[in-house]
DNA sequence: AATCCTAAGTGAAATTAAACACAAGCTTGC
DNA sequence: GCAAGCTTGTGTTTAATTTCACTTAGGATT
């Protein structure tokens, strides 16, 4: 009998993959790992479907991008599942982040076990309050956004940075993190920033949210 | 000569709006506020397109299907347009909030600025954590998630449930609050929750997010 | 007052994403 | 070892969204 991962046929995409396709995948990982975690060994397109709320068309199309997952007749072993979903999101390897503005929202981030657990360490602390500057937050030092650079020289180069300032100096603080390096921003800054095109930047405006939500209280 | 107000001949859209018109209205809207605030009067699509980094077009084919907000050979002024986005967003009254979890994310979440100017109002704090029930955060008590019921009696119905617990216990709070009649649920648990058809339900998973910046550092 | 200029509004075309139906392949039972 | 049954993988169809080109209308200028 073949090894389970045997069956794996993985494959690099022929075109372009949609976006949403990317944001199902995330979604997918996190279900599975919960099913893992309670013990199922097992899952059908049909019941990951059920799961994240989508059809089951798409959850194997989704996955038929990247390669040949499942077994027919059966379905998908969830760990060697989530092994290919983590590879195909590039969470095989430890991904550096640093932290601009430690206010609420930035130390409520920075305390969030979601992070680690999927690879995501934040490395640096940087805000450009001086009463904050110098201060400890868990174990990391809050450090003046200015240094930055020397931060990098020191610590080596960071894949991500987060965005937790007001909307007034964000477009400074992803210049910053640009000129550093840093090719994935997360912003939460209500504001749409201008990047090169090879940063990839994805925004988070929490108000933006809520209004979408007041917009389908009117219309039904 | 004609009032500006006159110029602007709002309409009931035809069909059915596209989701992605309704979050870029919530953002122009964003764009257009922090131009006012800096005194700029008028704006043409082309001017806010290039705020909103999408392209003309789409900016006037999403106020479109409102009505006729612009003038043309001229553009859009703020002021007006401002007014006319709220409504169409339903902002011009008061949205009341409850907040359920208040973990480092639900405490930033309640000393968020942007809601209040907005118009959303947290007017309720709830838990499961009896350390933390009883407690006052700003002028807010933290209640029992198992007073939703009395508390809406007291204070009158709301229309939006923030849910910022675990994801273990999302979906139980997700179902009170939609026994108590909200209608209208902002999600941070990584999980995806089902509620009636009725109920509109808008999700921000923060490790998903930075799984999706993960997978274009990978991938250009 | 008439003409020119500019930018909004919009039907049509192109593109993109989702839904579907079905062929392919593995397992299990006889 | 063969057939039956189930679920994946995918080519095709359908639907939705964005882009485009062009028409329309207001305002400024002479």
């Amino acid at each position: 009998m073949l090894q389970e991962s045997n069956r794996i046929k993985a494959r690099s995409p022929k075109g372009v993959i949609p976006y949403s396709t990317v944001v199902r995948l995330a979604q997918y990982l996190r279900i599975l790992e919960r099913l893992q975690s309670v013990g199922t060994a097992r899952i059908s397109s049909n019941e990951l479907a059920k799961e994240a709320k989508v059809n089951s068309f798409l959850v194997r199309k989704d996955l038929s991008y990247f390669g040949e997952f499942g077994v027919r007749g059966v379905g998908y072993e969830i760990k060697g599942l989530i092994t290919e979903v983590r590879r195909i999101l590039g969470l095989n390897k430890e991904r550096k982040v640093i932290l601009v503005g430690v206010g609420h929202l930035g130390r409520a981030l920075l305390s969030y076990k979601g992070f680690a657990e999927e690879g995501f360490t934040i490395c640096g602390l940087f805000d450009s309050d001086p009463a904050k500057i110098g201060t400890s937050l868990g174990d990391l030092k809050v450090r003046s956004i200015f240094t930055l650079e020397e931060f990098v020289q020191d610590a080596g180069p960071m894949d991500i940075g987060i965005i937790t300032v007001p909307a007034f100096s964000a477009q400074f603080v992803a210049n910053s993190l640009v000129a550093i390096g840093v090719k994935g921003l997360l912003n939460f800054a209500p504001i749409p920033l201008a990047v090169p095109d090879n940063v990839i930047i994805v925004s988070v405006d929490l108000t933006t949210n809520l209004e979408i939500i007041s917009y389908y209280l009117l219309n039904q």
